[in-house]
DNA sequence: GTGCACGACTGTCCAGGACAAACACAGCAA
DNA sequence: TTGCTGTGTTTGTCCTGGACAGTCGTGCAC
């Protein structure tokens, strides 16, 4: 539609940058766009879809090489099925997204809401918030969701964690120093963990996302922080994040740990000196665990 | 120092691309950084500080052949200097400066909490947060202000906002939809214009930072939306916005309106069927016309 | 099975050329 | 003076094709 898409618009919506876009079509024959009158690429629709799922396969592990030159089917049968580990989040998704897409989108919210006060914040966040927004990421990542209902989830979801975390009092344990790297800019499960974390008395600091490696140090100084807690997505380059760590734990004084989680953790390598939290309630088992350490 | 930055560390911390950094460096001979081993490029601290304040003067309006073969001197001369309009904004702001570069900055927050909780919100919005936050941004634009100390600043905000938008009753006035274009980041002054709205009883529904266009339509059908607002920061590519807005007027129904703010619309021509909001209360002042419309 | 070396893979960088859209400005008409 | 229009300049983005370093996997020797 609208005669296809330049360059620079698949560079945004697919993630992949020019110059590897033009490099695949130079060594694999894809995608081969049409030109306009200038000599300028034209994406189609459909090469956007196929680019779509070979970065979404590439940020589970694969390598572009045996994917690139897949077909759509082929590289649909690759996808890893949506999670259902969660079946009774699985069968109140369906509810909860017909919720979401309603004009005004007021019953989702008011239905987390009253979740939300029912149960306490730790438990809620890791028994319902971190699967459903699991979920609601497989659902987009399947085009089963638009990007603004997506976006509106998102919206909705660090508005209510904001305001729970907000009316908890403030801690008096540990500082925890909470951000994600350079380039990542998914903040939500830095939320969910403040949450869990103020649930058990830490002290947090929350600077958002995308903080440049010095300024983290000069903020872990500055708020005498014990803990330096960081979340990658799985679009996050995976290359950079062994570097990125190691980096960081080099500067950063003994005394303050790193625990480093989010979906981009999973196929990680192990590191000296960086605590992995594979799972949500990990971060509670480390921060019980500095307490242990602390009395004994 | 660490030997200086390559071309994509420049990229990010000055926002202008690659491929323009080289243009520059063929056309006006600056930046002209050293070469590594291999030839590729490694610009130096002072490459990098000459080059945010062009950046920075360009948002203002400058163009490029003008400002890249100015020197240091010569660009400080052009800089405005922070706008002093608000002299108890100003006055106060050292304080909470001062307050918010404390070890946690629970100051900070509990000096902005007080007075948010002695006036209106609305009135709260425009006479103080929006002046300190636009202070803030100067502050951090003059260096004077760590990028760590801008980032807890911009969570702090968002998070009492969000707070503040969520306490007040659900409107029952129209439906407007807020969100920014696609590589628009800046999300809090959309967070302001909410609370203003909300305040005055409108139905807000913030889609946050980031929304293609497409999304944006499907969105506005799927809210039956009355309003389109939309923010663009100064660091908004300007040539894009005329564009973008045309764009979006076409293809949206007339009876929805588009209001644009933020200081990217500063310098920016009038364009027909789009709303200027040069300052925050103007779009209360839309909001009333609209009222007034349908009344009369 | 374990460790190492080699080779393939992959993204990012380089140079230099081209063009269209945006812009500034001069010249002219009202 | 104001407003418009045409022309030349400015500017960012796109192009091609080449090179290289770091990562990863494979296969061989032990």
């Amino acid at each position: 539609m609208h005669n296809g898409y330049p360059i620079a618009f698949i560079e945004r919506a697919t993630g992949i940058s020019r110059e590897t876009l033009r490099i695949w079509e130079r060594r694999y024959g894809f995608p081969a766009p049409a030109r306009d009158a200038q000599g300028d690429r034209i994406y189609s629709q459909g090469d956007m879809d196929r680019l779509r799922r070979i970065k979404r396969l590439m940020d589970q592990g694969h390598r572009p090489g045996k994917l690139v030159p897949l077909g759509v089917k082929a590289l649909a049968r690759l996808e890893v099925p949506a999670r259902t580990e969660m079946p009774e989040v699985a069968e109140g998704l369906e509810d909860f997204l017909t919720l979401l897409r309603r004009p005004g989108a007021e019953g989702a919210r008011d239905w987390l809401r009253r979740r939300m006060a029912r149960e306490p914040l730790a438990s809620v966040t890791t028994g319902l918030l971190e699967p459903l927004t699991r979920a609601v990421g497989d659902a987009w990542a399947a085009g089963r969701l638009c990007v603004h209902e997506e976006h509106l989830y998102s919206e909705m979801m660090s508005r209510l964690l904001r305001g729970a975390i907000d009316a908890l009092p403030p801690g008096t344990g540990p500082t925890i120093l909470l951000t994600t790297l350079s380039e990542e800019r998914h903040g939500l499960s830095l939320l969910m963990v403040e949450a869990l974390l103020r649930a058990e008395d830490a002290r947090c600091i929350n600077l958002g996302v995308d903080t440049p490696i010095p300024e983290i140090l000069l903020a872990v100084e500055r708020h005498g922080a014990r803990v330096l807690a960081l979340s990658f997505s799985r679009a996050f380059p995976r290359r950079r994040i062994g570097p990125q760590l190691t980096a960081l734990r080099e500067q950063l004084p003994a005394g303050c740990q790193i625990w480093a989680g989010g979906g981009g953790m999973a196929h990680c390598k192990p590191l000296p000196g960086i605590q992995v939290c594979h799972e949500l309630p990990d971060a509670t088992a480390l921060l019980a665990a500095m307490g242990a350490t602390e009395v004994g």
